[in-house]
RNA sequence: GUGGCUGUAGCUCAGUUGGCAGAGUCCUGGAUUGUGAUUCCAGUUGUCGUGGGUUCGAGCCCCACUAGCCACCCCA
């Protein structure tokens, strides 16, 4: 359909029918989060570009050609925020609430990227993000694993999620590792995919997934991260792997699990559906001990999750797994005299005494035939009907519109219609 | 950023070798002037994505652009 002005590419408007699955869908989020304790910040959707560019790193993807960048009126260099941690992490900072503390937060909330949209991926997509500041352990990975694997249980998806579990070791191993790959990569570069020689140098961890045949063969000699990692790194994943054993929760160790962003060390896992195509991470995320003093702290170790938004409400939908929720419990209908102010005045009363009910007053007026329409195209439990002889007799008509054909009607009234109306809701 | 497919009524889609722009649904009104998913009758759907080109004539063929979908890539 041609349009004459057009949203920007790659960002959607949610309409009612949208909004009705977002919601449900958040409130099981700020639930859950809320079960498990942690508490909400929230930050601007803009950023100073160096904050993204010094966090994410520099030759990562998503800072090199997926920001949305501008200068804003005094020349400063700002950006859109491709990803929520670290913004969590200098507002942290900023408000010192990691010095000498520990802090469980959550945020939800747009982030933009300027890649090619598809399935599952758009310029302005939404996240939960769940971040954890000033424990080291492997108690609270498994933590955030185990917060992440509720949601799944409370929406019923369970099944259709399988986690991947990797252990990137400490910054130093990480590094050295790299280092170790890059050299054995560029001794074979001749030999490798094209994509691949630009992963060397650009994130070389990602070569090891490579699909190439050839590649394939010369990484069966390539230097193996297992092998980098100390005893310390080695201890950490044991044990987190032993509390996810003992709660139940099952994972597939994934060594070529490196993830996009540099900030990650020891832990890194994804959620994997493949119910969705190509897009088939809802939730990933790790830890990263490193990015609170890259930013400018006391060195604090933090671990934390980014959730897909439209990614969960796409496999929720798929799955089938929302309500159908419709938005009227009662519609008031009437055609007396002073309609208008009668029907005004009765709706507000109704809001009143039933505070929970969603009450819609018809306007527009018109026949009886095209209010009751209105009122069954809504899906309303109940219509009240505000007549002449209503008016007069100082009564209301509440009618039951599930009850079937021609639907149960009695006129009654005022409280006692509210009463009945009551009955109505809570069946 | 690269490739493939697609774009016709609010929605889902037909449209023959290039020859009057169609169906279903929705909406509106009526059959029933105080009663809703059914039924029956009537009515409105329009920049055929946009701009060029070929042609007597283009929804259909050609080019460019744009948007969407899917995949690569990337990630949530």
């Amino acid at each position: 359909m041609a349009v004459s002005i057009q949203a920007v590419r790659g960002m959607n408007d949610l309409l009612p029918s949208d909004t009705a699955c977002w919601q449900q869908a958040e409130q099981v989020l700020r639930e859950t989060v809320a079960s498990f304790g942690y508490s909400e910040v929230r930050m601007p959707l803009l950023e100073k570009t160096n904050l993204f560019s010094r966090a994410i790193g520099e030759v990562t993807d998503v800072v090199e050609k997926e920001m949305y960048t501008f200068e804003d009126r005094s020349g400063e260099s700002l950006s859109l925020r491709p990803e929520g941690t670290a913004g969590c992490v200098r507002a942290c900072l900023e408000h010192n609430l990691i010095y000498n503390q520990e802090q469980r937060l959550w945020y939800m909330g747009p982030m933009f990227r300027h890649e090619r949209p598809q399935k599952g991926r758009y310029r302005q997509f939404h996240q939960l993000g769940v971040e954890v500041f000033g424990l080291n352990g492997p108690d609270i990975d498994a933590e955030i694993i185990l917060l992440s694997k509720t949601l799944w249980d409370k929406f019923g998806i369970s099944d259709n999620l399988k986690l991947q579990l990797n252990t990137l070791g400490s910054s130093e191993e990480r590094m050295a590792y790299r280092q170790k790959l890059v050299e054995y990569l560029e001794a074979h570069f001749a030999d490798l995919d094209e994509d691949s020689k630009r992963r060397t140098h650009t994130n070389p961890l990602r070569v090891l997934d490579s699909k190439d045949p050839k590649t394939g063969e010369i990484l069966l000699n390539a230097p193996k991260l297992a092998d980098c990692l100390g005893a310390e790194s080695r201890a950490h994943f044991d044990k987190l792997r032993d509390i996810l054993e003992s709660c139940g929760v099952n994972y597939e160790l994934n060594s070529r699990l490196v993830r996009g962003l540099d900030y990650y060390n020891l832990t890194v896992f994804e959620w994997v559906t493949d119910a969705l195509g190509a897009q088939g991470t809802v939730c990933g995320g790790g830890r990263y001990d490193g990015l609170v003093a890259e930013l400018g702290g006391t060195p604090t170790p933090a671990v934390g999750f980014g959730l897909g938004m439209e990614r969960l409400i796409l496999l929720l939908t798929t799955l089938d797994k929302l309500k159908e929720r419709n938005a009227v419990d009662i519609y008031v209908v009437g055609a007396c005299a002073d309609a208008q102010k009668e029907q005004a005045k009765l709706s507000l009363r109704l809001r009143s005494d039933l505070p929970h009910a969603r009450i819609m007053n018809h306007c527009g007026g018109g026949s009886f035939k095209k209010q009751f329409r209105r009122a069954d195209k809504l899906q309303a439990k109940a219509a009240v009907i505000l007549g002449e002889s209503e008016l007069k007799d100082g009564t209301l008509t509440v009618k039951d519109l599930r009850a079937g054909d021609s639907g149960a009607q009695q006129t009654l009234p005022y409280a006692e219609a509210v009463a009945l109306l009551q009955r109505l809701l809570a069946a």
